[in-house]
Formats: structure tokens, sequence, C-alpha cells
DNA sequence: GCCCTCCCTCATGTATCCAATCCTAAGAGG
DNA sequence: CCTCTTAGGATTGGATACATGAGGGAGGGC
């Protein structure tokens, strides 16, 4: 995903031109693949000589990448002493899941209240059975994850896209912008909690393609939390 | 949501050093102003080098404040082009309303939830007071709107700080950051309006207090919900 | 007459330079 | 020995100079 940013599906990015982007651009993405990656050690102060000869740009657009993350909630700014590197906690990303829950569940409501365009029902269909697919053979084999999770993050962005907010599509995907919280770094090798996961997924579409708006809100609201307690207990380990 | 929250109830804000500020937050501060009152005509394109010299600063620090209000959602960025101003409808102002109701609503279920502590309890109360004092007339006398208003905003931030998830408080935030649909422009003359909106208020806070967490957040919810209904109206016309 | 091309101008993107501020540490005084 | 003061270097903030890409108009070809 070189010249991508983390959320490919972004409006802006896509409808413009993706092939010409700015230092500046470059540099906040790989910039913020550096800090939610852990690149970069939680509360590091960023001195912008080294970084900028480190990122083979100038200070000016790395001061544009600073400032894109700071506000991004990555880094934290003081005024004429410079960006450190936030620090995130346990609560951070609990804070960041109960919200999502929340946002999630409520696109899905809007779905189901607004009704889905039938472009965006075969997709999702499309989704479920390219899952049912992969999990066919019973257990989740490693070369099967990594379509697993394309499969999955197509499936909440269209939903997202389909909500018809841009505030909740755009809040979510901060809400992804912690580390650790990205529904695309998960790691379930259980095959019988992707397998119930998975299920969430025939049912809500269910659920809003029959008009169930708080049917669907409530199973996309639970099927988040239960993914931050799935989370949380791997972290403790 | 980092950087610059336009707040100044923010917590960073007032115990950082206030007086020392940047001159690209200064010029953020001004053109997000300007970009809320409408002084810039939306989708028109910002020339920075004229923009700069009516701010009486160089590009440097404006194109700092182009890509925080960018990020906010204000301006719109396209590379090798510019900056145009975003153009909001009304389906904008509908969406953030829509998305704030549920947040704030939630943010009082989680204080119902995890408890006030005192000293929050009391500033609740005495807002409550406060706004009882102002309406107690009858009627709600002009130079009676701005401590009123004041008063709101203290209480919903209060609400928003106890809840004690910054994620939720920061998107909120933002949906205020939208022409038209901050709470500090109100212009409620109609004095049985308000007069029930303060009646929310009381009731919120004793669901809170009683740890009625789903009353408060329906309570709430609808609270913003019918902002918005008066807002839509009064923008119909 | 219409369209295509080339070139010129202007706006943006990037680099560099200068100024202001902060951190450190050494030294003097108590 | 501790503390306060004060230079010095280092780092950030802002201004300006340079490079690159976009847009528009004039001119020529069809």
């Amino acid at each position: 995903m070189a010249g991508q940013d983390r959320f490919p599906a972004q409006d802006a990015e896509i409808l413009s031109n993706p092939l010409r982007r700015t230092e500046g651009e470059e540099a906040t993405a790989i910039l913020r693949e550096r800090v939610l990656n852990g690149d970069l050690a939680p509360g590091e102060r960023l001195h912008q000589v080294p970084l900028a000869l480190s990122l083979g740009v100038s200070r000016t657009p790395l001061r544009e990448a600073l400032v894109n993350l700071a506000q991004e909630g990555l880094l934290e700014y003081e005024a004429n002493r410079g960006y450190t590197v936030r620090r995130f906690g346990m609560e951070d990303i609990q804070q960041a899941y109960a919200v999502r829950a929340r946002l999630e569940g409520f696109a899905c409501w809007l779905c189901a209240t607004q009704g889905l365009p039938e472009a965006a029902a075969a997709r999702l269909r499309a989704c479920l059975e390219a899952g049912d697919r992969i999990l066919a053979a019973g257990t989740l084999t490693p070369e099967g994850l990594p379509p697993y999770r394309a499969m999955n993050v197509e499936f909440h962005e269209t939903l997202l896209a389909c909500a018809e907010n841009r505030f909740v599509r755009s809040f979510v995907h901060q809400t992804q912008n912690v580390p650790m919280a990205s529904d695309r770094l998960f790691v379930w090798e259980d095959h019988a909690i992707i397998r119930r996961s998975h299920d969430d997924h025939h049912r809500i579409l269910r659920a809003i393609l029959a008009g169930q708006g708080e049917r669907a809100e409530a199973l996309m609201r639970e099927h988040v939390t239960f993914a931050w307690e799935v989370l949380r207990d791997l972290l403790r380990r």
C-alpha cells in the first residue's frame, strides 16, 4: 500500500489524482505509519532536522506533516517546543472502541432506515460470499487471512459509505487512527471467533435489508464491542 | 482534533501558556472564524499571497493554518491547485446534528454510568440555578441571552468533560465546526422553547445523578434533535 | 471558423535563510 | 554545597528565494 493512504476509500483521495502527491502528503503518510506501528517511541520528541533528513525532504513539507498528525491526535504540540509522539494507553483504545461501536451501530441504523442502493447491497453480498468461501475449509489458513481482512474492511467501509453521513465516516476513521485500534491489524487465530464475527456480518446485512434499524444497530454495536474484548484480552498477554 | 479546538474552555488551552501563541495558530483561529461566519464565500479559492497579506503574516504560517482547516473539514484541498472554502448545505448541518445527538447522548450515558465527581455536579447545579434566575423574569431579555448562552455552553462542556472519553469530546466539537451548527449561535427568541430546553437540562442532570443512563441518554438525544428542528425551521425562512 | 499547440504567466510546493525562543550548563554569589 | 544568574548552543517559528506544475491566451494549422 505504498502510495495509498490509510483509508483507501476516502472520497477525496480516490476521486482526485492519486498519482501526483506532494512531499508533504507523502511525509504525512509515512510518519503516520511510523507512529501507528510504534516505530516512534511514545513520548519521543520529534526533532525536525534529523526527521527531515531521514525522510529525505526539507523541513517545510515535514512541518506540514507534523501539523497534520498533531491535528489527527497522533502527536502533541507545544508552541516553541515542538512535537512529541502521543502516549496511548489501554484507556485510549477502549475509548476509541466504545465510540466506534456506537458510531458504526448508528451507521447501520442509517443504512436500514434509508435503504441500501442495489449496487451496495450486491457488494455486501459479495463480501459475505467471499467470507463464506474463505471460511468454508473449516479453519482459517494463514493464506486466508489477508483476503478475509480485506473483505472485512470492505464490508465495514461500504456500510459507512451507504450511511451517507460524512461525520460518522470521518469519526470512525479517526477512532482507527490509534495504535492497535485498527481493524486492519486483527490477528484472530481463533477460528470460532472469526466464524461468529462473520455470522454477525450475515445478520447485520439481513437486518439492514429488512429495514430493521434497531436490530442492525444493536448487532453492529455488539460486533465491535466484542472485537474490543478480544483485542483487550490479547493485549493483556 | 489535537492542536486547535476552538473552545477556550479546553484544559490544554488555559493551562498551558495562553499568551504565547504562534502566528500559525493565530491565523488558524482567524481563518476558522472567517469561514464559520461566512466572510469567505463557499467554493471560493484561497490564494495564498493575498490572504497572507490580509492577515499580516507570511505564507509559512498561513499554510499551516490552511493545512489545519483542511483537516478540520472547513476547506478542501487539491494538490498543486490550492484550497477552496468547503460548500456546506442543509444536509451537512443535519448530519452534524444527527451525530451530535448520538454522541452527546452517549456522553450522558457515560456520566450516569460512571458517576459524576462532586465538583462537576456542583458546577452543573450552578448552571441550572443560573439558568433559572435568567428565566425567572418570565421572558428572556436581550441582555439575558449572552449569559444564558454561556451557561448552556458550560453545561454541555462539563458533561462532555465528565464523560472522560476524549474521542466523544473531540467529535462533538468537530460537529460544531460547521457553519450554523454551533450552539453558540442559537437565536431562540421564543421563550417557550428556551424554557423547555432548560427543563431538559434539569431532567438530564437528575437522571445522571440517579444513575439512569438510558434515560439521560434519551433526554440528551432529544434535546439536541429538537435544537436541530428549531434551527432548521429558522434557516428555511 | 474551429481546434490544437506552444509558450508565458501565475500560483503553489520546496528549500534555505534569518530571527526568536528555549534548554543547558558553567560560573559567581550566598 | 546549593542556588540563582547568565551566556552559549540548539531548535523551532517565520520570511524569502527558487523550482515546478497549472491555467490561459495567442498564434498557426487544418
